[in-house]
DNA sequence: CTGTTAGCGCCTTCAC
DNA sequence: GTGAAGGCGCTAACAG
């Protein structure tokens, strides 16, 4: 932590003093300033790319950020604020407090912030909620946000976006469906899907069935159609007896798995629309004395850790979720920065193939 | 190195707000000076009065206070925090940027900044990088922190421990070793191993296998003691052979689950110091084809969300976690606001009993 | 493309 | 007991 230049000694307010080796060192916080010099540039440059700023020299650029590293320079987040006319401050709106798709989505969130200093707070909602829209312009107005990650399902609210942007704050959503799709990150959800289906049936499984997610998500729908889409690829007929109702949830999955196996002529393959059903699944036919994938393959979706630490490894379908939020978060600050700026990314999927899928027993 | 977040909501003094008709009021905000002109005293006066310092009579005091009260004054954060010597900011410092525990951990002390209007940041660190105390120091100088929250295994390292001592930076330990306990939570996992190895032994276990943690964990010779404590409540007696290495990771369960099969007389049942190493186990004796419990016992510790997702389910300890981040929370706090204060607290274990133990093998 | 000059709203020091 | 001046560290608005 130097400075090439003048070294300003200043007492800090707590006057923190550090002896080591008997020598008395003061530990100094870095200021814009001291970069300034370091850069041999003026404040006001650093700021400008501190903040992604146009106006510019790639050079310069390049020479500043150089020395911001080389100081471990953080802004003070209060003088920011207290100075600008943002708060640097955006929130990750969600409903599910616990799942490791979240953690996910927030860390990567997170990394796009680091880059651009910003702050991101969490936002727990209860989508059910019929004043889940005064909830959030409360919180809006009164954390003073700069704007606003939506997660599933509460990228789908049309009373929310409308009022986002009644009250001009900027929003990035994460897998949105299609009408409400503005800026954000997408996967092709019903492709993958697809391509799940037409892999299952290449081992010979004709009789697939699905365990369809939360109606209140728009990804539920995407893995139906998707399945769907599979099938008829696949040359397979579609059986309403095969698909069956579920709401992402472990206790749904082994539910809806206790139903399918109780069928006249039970399936042979099972597409879970997530992973944690798809481990109900796996239980539930466990439980009857079955064996997976012997006598029943199983799959499902998102390739959270669970998919492998379950016994067997789950097939599974996965979205790069944490740079999905990465990219929310991208998206979200070019917005703030500049409205009409920010869009749709689309990302890839990719298929693994793991342990609980295999032929169709003969 | 860090990304950090703010997590907390901050409530910022009421300012520019935007109707829905497209026209901008703009509500002035209320300064300080507002209120001093109107009690008729000096700035310095009200700011005495708003941060309960003594040197006011009681008669400006009470003016001072109807002022405040009239003109709805709400003093603003950020130049509070810019100009004095508090920064409302805690880090929480960790090295596993993804385990449940650590969004537990975080949920707690978030429940704790709260209701204290504090804020907190995530740091991760890698632990074994030899800079971590130079890492650090940077972090509290640059972030201003008012205090940090350390996770294991960081919170067993003297180095780090006496820098943030020099430093005057109050910090809380979530489950530090015996030797460095001074603010912070802790839970008796010795206690609740030894319970779960003789509950093993109830079930006509005698050949009892562990699988230790991580070395550089405190957790993983709590666990290990308990262990070794447990057998000889039962009258058991400690074999070499059975106690094999493992770092808290699901692969390393898998491996050392092996090579307890491969023994000459293998065990009946296995303690791994986690969940995640119990999963690992469970997958490995499902691959030679025997059955948990009916062949073998397997139990873990945390009660991860995996542990009720596995087939079987798993038996383990639960902790509260999230309990035991917000009780760091509370402590850190109460020591920030007064050096001298906070202490450790323990808090209880819970044995979970599920589907992966049972009977030894006749 | 880059720099200069004023504050942002509050707390601190040090006078009175 | 009270007040005046001077920052805290940064960005906005305007210069060049």
């Amino acid at each position: 932590m130097q400075r090439s230049g003048t070294l300003h000694v200043r007492a800090l307010p707590s006057g923190r003093i550090r002896r080591r080796t008997g020598r008395a060192e003061v530990s100094k916080r870095v200021r814009i300033e001291d970069v300034a010099a370091a850069a041999n540039v003026s404040m006001k440059t650093v700021s400008r790319v501190l903040n992604h700023e146009p106006n510019v020299s790639a050079a310069t650029r390049t020479r500043v950020e150089a020395a911001v590293e080389k100081l471990q320079y953080k802004p003070n987040p209060s003088a920011r604020v207290l100075a600008g006319r943002r708060s640097y401050l955006i929130a990750m709106l969600y409903d599910n407090p616990s799942s490791n798709y979240l953690m996910e989505v927030e860390l990567g969130i997170l990394d796009a912030c680091q880059s651009q200093h910003y702050n991101m707070m969490l936002a727990p909602l209860v989508y059910d909620a019929k004043d889940i829209v005064e909830k959030v312009e409360a919180l809006v107005v009164q954390s003073r946000l700069d704007g606003v990650v939506l997660t599933p399902p509460i990228t789908d609210d049309p009373a929310l976006l409308e009022r986002l942007d009644e009250l001009d704050v900027p929003f990035a959503s994460v897998s949105p469906m299609e009408a409400f799709r503005r800026i954000g990150v997408v996967v092709d959800e019903e492709k993958a899907v697809a391509e799940m289906i037409v892999h299952l049936a290449g081992l010979g499984h004709t009789r697939i069935a699905h365990i369809k997610g939360h109606p209140a998500h728009g990804a539920s729908g995407w893995r139906l159609s998707g399945y769907r889409e599979g099938l008829e690829r696949a040359g397979l007929v579609f059986d309403d007896a095969l698909v069956v109702d579920g709401e992402f949830s472990y206790d749904s999955g082994f539910a809806a798995t206790n139903a399918l196996l109780a069928l006249a002529s039970p399936p042979t393959a099972i597409f879970a629309a997530n992973d944690d059903m798809a481990a109900g699944a796996i239980c539930a036919i466990c439980e009857r004395g079955l064996s997976v994938p012997r006598d029943i393959s199983v799959c499902g979706f998102d390739d959270t850790p669970i998919a492998r630490h379950i016994y067997p490894t789950l097939t599974t379908v996965r979205q790069p979720t944490r740079e999905m939020g990465r990219i929310a978060g991208q998206e979200l600050l070019k917005a703030i920065r500049d409205r009409g700026a920010g869009g749709i990314v689309e990302v890839p999927y990719a298929l693994q193939l793991r342990r609980s899928t295999g032929p169709a027993p003969a």
